[in-house]
DNA sequence: ATAAACATACATATTGGTATGTATTTTAAA
DNA sequence: TTTAAAATACATACCAATATGTATGTTTAT
């Protein structure tokens, strides 16, 4: 075929990302083909080629839109709060997505069990999202260092070590569920385990 | 070459795991080919395909040789007690494993990061470690009925959801720890975030 | 008219797997 | 005990399938 308004284009480009989500999920990063995720958009594979220089550049284009779109939805639901309670609506509005949007679930389980991290696709993912750091851990630390400063913590405890501990806690609930190590709801899991852990390190 | 004596084969076949556990770190499972395992055990392709059938079946044995290795190395040094100390020294022991066993770290590194999980693989792992359950839900179960008979736990805590996030929890640091995200101890992250956690759902 | 937005055809390289060759070791009969 | 047959433990050569990337063709918006 031939040449479509801007408008169009675009939807092909959305249309090309959401079938290599599809494809990625069922095969496996590598068992993906070009011929496969082209025809699934409805295309062949010159459109993918039009768009995506090769398998590297469309993964990490995947990865870059999903993290963008889902970031700038949540943005604006976060609780604003410095509590350790709002921290942990934080995580539960996360949880949430994970749990209800389904596309988003499918993305995260793709790129946490089905995909080889190869040096190729982490370079053009930092590169493209280099501005924007680690999110969770930035809230995380936020909340701690102002908790704390209201006295509210154990004097026992190391901030920082305390910050990844409980970002590691909250992605390895949330990795067991995507892998489905375990069943059960994600967010039910969210509140008790990140609440049992607030529990231990409050005074 | 030729024939050799059988324990002359069993060390073939061991260099052959021990190079393929190289090239799958570095290169990923699905760029690794029998061509540079066989050359770096010293061998050429036709050695590697006289002890295995294909790839899904050389990761296999890898992954079961691995993990029974460690499972009856590991298992005569497990704390026997049923307290949730017993329970914190369990995870500090694997915690250990993980940190100073070299090839051990590097293999889990490789399974948690670097691999494909396609059905092939899973089938054939879970056909040769079907007889054993996954090792730490037992021990967490056992240990977390036993306090709780005792009366040393929270009245709130539903044991199989808490079994399950201590699960999680262990492995979202292990986890952590292997994908680089974080630095430092992993042994010291395990002691503190269980043992808040275990301070959490204490009476 | 020009360039965008694809489709089609093809060239090429890789590689998983097989078929075959071969030097030893084992086995077992004589 | 000797020795011939059989099986083992690989090496080498090769084939077929597949997928990546490119080159070129075609249509239509601008």
């Amino acid at each position: 075929m031939a040449r479509k308004c801007k408008e169009d284009a675009e939807k092909t480009r959305q249309a090309v990302i959401e079938a290599a989500l599809d494809v990625f999920s069922e095969k496996g990063y590598a068992k993906a083909t070009f011929d496969e995720i082209a025809l699934r958009a409805g295309f062949t594979k010159g459109a993918v080629y039009w768009y995506f220089r090769n398998k590297a550049d469309l993964v990490a284009a995947l990865i870059v839109e999903y993290m963008e779109r889902k970031r700038t939805e949540i943005s604006e639901e976060i609780p604003v709060g410095d509590t350790l309670d709002d921290l942990l609506n934080y995580f539960i509005l996360w949880g949430t997505m994970l749990r209800d949007d389904l596309r988003f679930s499918k993305f995260n389980r793709f790129i946490i069990c089905q995909m080889e991290w190869s040096e190729a696709v982490i370079s053009r993912v930092q590169k493209s999202l280099s501005t924007q750091k680690d999110w969770h851990l930035e809230k995380i630390k936020q909340v701690l260092v102002a908790s704390d400063a209201r006295g509210e913590l154990r004097k026992d405890v190391d901030l920082d070590t305390v910050v990844e501990i409980i970002r590691s806690t909250y992605m390895g609930i949330v990795f067991s569920s995507l892998n489905r190590i375990q069943g059960g709801d994600v967010v039910e899991k969210i509140k008790m385990g990140l609440g049992f852990l607030f529990d231990g390190i409050r005074k």
